[in-house]
DNA sequence: CTGACAATC
DNA sequence: GATTGTCAG
């Protein structure tokens, strides 16, 4: 008797850890966990499918919102700091992303053949070098987007090398999001709305934005006004190969306006404003 | 000139 | 795997 009793005394107890434990439980998905979503979630991307222009797909690796009807991504999300960089080679394992629901048309590693167009990484290989698993992950097609190869191996690659030099000798944090808008790009085989027959459209311009932390780990606290942010915006297209990535910079803000997005949304407004509006001039 | 990185065939 | 091209050191 004395035992049932003093389990009545702890029951009340009991019954607030597990509601505690149990809203915790149901918080968890609804929040953007994902590290690479650190300065916000840019379209309010969910993994649902009664969203299928707007599909999150969160990967240890990037985070994505990904696009059902252009079969790309509308932006590709990720953290880059020291801890990602190492010596793995490149895989070259471009192929089919299997984690898309079922019924979705998966984007083949040969889709883009003939095309005229390179299967553009937005989540550098060069960019997860730590690990086989996490250098393969880039190759995953979701991470791709149709990319005029003068635009791909020319500023927008400059532009890659440039981000990982600030990591690497300059000790920063970044957290870059990058995708396409428009329709149209012209190609080593000339303009194109789609490939693959029809199957994934090809955006006009290229844009990327890179916010810039001193202090790796500092998160979105570590971003005040002063904190640089690198932002650009450039044509889909051949005859820019030899162009600087810095003739392409803009404003965050215009890239708002032109996507539709809000980027670093989890920044303070006031903050926001001042860092979005600046076009960067280092 | 070489190595790293972006690719294609 | 071989080849092409750019860039940084």
């Amino acid at each position: 008797m004395k035992k049932y009793k003093f389990f009545n005394f702890l029951l009340p107890f009991l019954g607030v850890v597990l509601l505690t434990l149990l809203l915790h439980w149901q918080k968890a998905p609804a929040q953007s966990s994902s590290i690479h979503l650190t300065m916000g979630n840019p379209s309010g991307a969910v993994t649902n499918t009664s969203y299928p222009n707007n599909y999150l797909l969160s990967k240890s690796q990037y985070a994505l919102s990904y696009n059902n009807t252009t079969r790309i991504p509308n932006w590709v999300s990720w953290q880059l700091n020291n801890s990602w960089l190492g010596s793995t080679p490149r895989q070259d394992d471009f192929r089919a992303d299997t984690s898309l629901p079922s019924g979705w048309y998966q984007v083949q590693g040969t889709d883009y053949q003939g095309s005229g167009f390179d299967r553009g990484h937005m989540t550098p290989s060069a960019d997860r070098t730590n690990t086989v698993t996490n250098n393969s992950a880039t190759f995953l097609m979701t991470n791709m987007i149709p990319q005029a190869p003068d635009n791909n191996q020319g500023p927008w690659a400059n532009l890659e090398n440039y981000s990982r030099d600030l990591v690497v000798n300059q000790g920063k944090e970044l957290y870059i999001i990058s995708g396409g808008y428009g329709s149209g790009g012209t190609g080593s085989n000339g303009t194109k709305y789609t490939i693959a027959n029809g199957k994934i459209q090809v955006p006009a311009r290229t844009w990327k934005v890179i916010v810039v932390l001193d202090t790796p780990g500092s998160g979105v606290s570590g971003v005040t006004t002063n904190t640089r942010v690198i932002a650009v915006d450039m044509p889909n297209s051949q005859g820019i190969r030899s162009d600087n990535w810095k003739t392409y910079r803009v404003s965050v803000d215009s890239i708002e306006s032109n996507t539709g997005y809000n980027f670093l949304s989890n920044v303070s407004t006031s903050i926001q404003s001042v860092i979005e509006a600046r076009i960067d001039n280092l």
